[in-house]
DNA sequence: AGACACAAAATTGTATACAAAATCGGATAC
DNA sequence: GTATCCGATTTTGTATACAATTTTGTGTCT
C-alpha cells in the first residue's frame, strides 16, 4: 500500500531545510495535485523528500500553522477541509482586507511593480491554455498577495496570505461548476487602476472581485458530509 | 552561567505537550517577566520544564509563526523586537479590524460574554491594584481578544490575537511612560456599548480606543540601536 | 597593546531509537 | 450474518545521539 503522493514534478531544489519541503507540499495543495483531507504521513514524506522525520514534522506544523493542514493528535497529519463557515469567514476576511490594501497598493505601485502583475496574468494565462487549471489557481492567488507586497504592509500582507491559501482550500471544496467565469477582466482591470495610481478604482475593483469569486462559490447549507455517508449507505 | 529565566511561578501544570509550554512562555512574554530580544536556548528551557529538545523546539517554532519568536539559522530563538515599522503596522492593522469587529460583537453579545468583559475588567484592576503591570497588560490583551471571539469570526479573532500579542512587545519597547493615560475608562465603556447592543458606538469606541493606544507610544524615528551603541561605545 | 588564527566549548540541525497510541485484521460469540 | 474483542502492525510522540555551525577563549605575531 505505498501510495506516493503526486509531488514528484517539484523534487526539491536544496534538501534539508523544512521551509522548502512546506513550500513544496503548499504548492501542491494550491494547484490541487493534493486533495483535501489527504492524510500526509511523516515516513511517507520523509522518504518523498529524502529527509527523516525531524525535518517533515517542522514543515507539516509550519503548514498547520496557516491552516493549510490540520494536525490531531496522535492521528497524523490531513490537509484541511474548510467547513462552510469557515468558508464564509475567510470571503468576509478578504473583503475587508483587501480593497484596502488594493488602495494602498494604487498608491505605492511602480512600474516595475506592474510589470510583475502583468507577467502573472501572462503566466496565469498561460497555464490555462495548458490546460492547467491548478497552476492557473495557484499563480491568481500570487497575484492577490503581490498586490499586498506592493501595498509594503508585511503585516496584512502576512494575513492575505494565509486567506488566498486557505481560499485555495476552499475553491477545491466548494467551487460551482455551473459558473464558468474567468475573472481574466478583473485582474487585468485591476492592474490597469494601479498602473493609474487610482486608488478608488483599484478599491472598488477589488471588492467587486472578491464578491464575485465569493458567489461563485456554493455555500449553501447543505447535509452534514458524515451524516449523509451513514444515511446514504444504510438502506 | 545556568542564569535562568523567571518562568517558575506557572510551572507548566500538564507536562508533555508543548503547547502548554508555548503557552507558558507566551505568558511570560506577554507579562514582561522576559523581555524582548532575550536569547531563549533549547536546553535552557528543556531544563526548566523537564521535557527534551525536541518538545522545547516545537513550542518555540510554534511561537515563531506568530512573531512572538525570532528563529535565526543555526543561532536560535530570541523573543522577538518589533521594529518602529512593525509597531506602526500592527497598530494599523488592528484600527483596520478591531473596530469593524466590535460592532459585529455588539450585535452578537449575549449576558454572559458582558459578564465575562466586566470579570477580566475587575481581574485587570485587582492587577494594577496588585502593582502587577505586566499582569494587568496581560489581561487588557485579553479583553480584545475576548470582543473579538464575542464577534464570532474565528478567523478574524485569529489575527487579533497575533495583534494583540505583538502588540505586547510594542509596548515593552516603546511605550511612553510620561502618558499615564490608563485605559480603564475605554475599556468599561466598550462593554456598556456591548451591552446596550450598540454596535456604532462600541465600533466607535473601539477606534479611539486604539488611537489612544496609539499615541501613548514613542514610535519616532529614533538612531538605529546597533549604530548608536557603536557609535556610543567608540569615543 | 592590538589584530589575527586557530582550537575548544557550546549550541543548533538532523537522524535514529524507543515508547505510546491508534489502526487494521481476524477470530469468536451471538 | 453481524457485532465485538483482542493481538499484530503501523503511525505518531518523545528522547537521545551525532553532525554541523557558531561562539568563545587562548596564543602568537606584528
Amino acid at each position: 500500500m505505498k501510495k506516493t503522493i503526486a509531488l514528484t514534478d517539484k523534487p526539491v531544489s536544496v534538501s534539508g531545510s523544512s521551509a522548502a519541503i512546506a513550500q513544496a507540499l503548499s504548492l501542491a495543495i494550491h494547484e490541487h495535485r493534493i486533495a483535501p483531507g489527504t492524510k500526509l504521513g511523516e515516513d511517507e514524506l520523509g522518504e518523498i523528500y529524502g529527509v527523516s522525520r525531524t525535518v517533515v514534522r517542522a514543515a507539516l506544523q509550519s503548514l498547520s500553522h496557516i491552516q493549510l493542514v490540520e494536525m490531531r493528535r496522535n492521528r497524523g497529519a490531513f490537509v484541511a477541509r474548510p467547513s462552510l463557515e469557515e468558508a464564509r469567514e475567510v470571503f468576509e476576511a478578504r473583503e475587508l482586507l483587501e480593497p484596502r490594501t488594493a488602495f494602498t497598493a494604487a498608491t505605492h505601485a511602480t512600474a516595475s511593480d506592474i510589470a510583475v502583475l502583468e507577467r502573472h496574468i501572462r503566466d496565469e494565462h498561460a497555464a490555462l491554455d495548458a490546460a492547467d487549471p491548478g497552476r492557473a489557481l495557484y499563480l491568481s492567488g500570487l497575484f492577490h498577495n503581490e498586490i499586498a507586497r506592493i501595498a509594503d504592509h508585511s503585516t496584512i500582507a502576512g494575513f492575505i496570505e494565509v486567506l488566498v491559501a486557505r481560499s485555495s482550500l476552499i475553491i477545491a471544496l466548494y467551487w460551482r461548476r455551473e459558473s464558468a467565469l474567468c475573472e481574466k477582466h478583473a485582474h487585468h482591470a485591476l492592474v490597469r487602476a494601479l498602473a493609474e495610481n487610482d486608488g478608488p478604482k483599484a478599491q472598488d475593483l477589488m471588492r467587486s472581485h472578491l464578491v464575485d469569486l465569493h458567489s461563485a462559490l456554493d455555500l449553501r447549507e447543505r447535509p452534514d458530509r458524515a451524516k449523509s455517508l451513514k444515511d446514504a449507505l444504510r438502506s
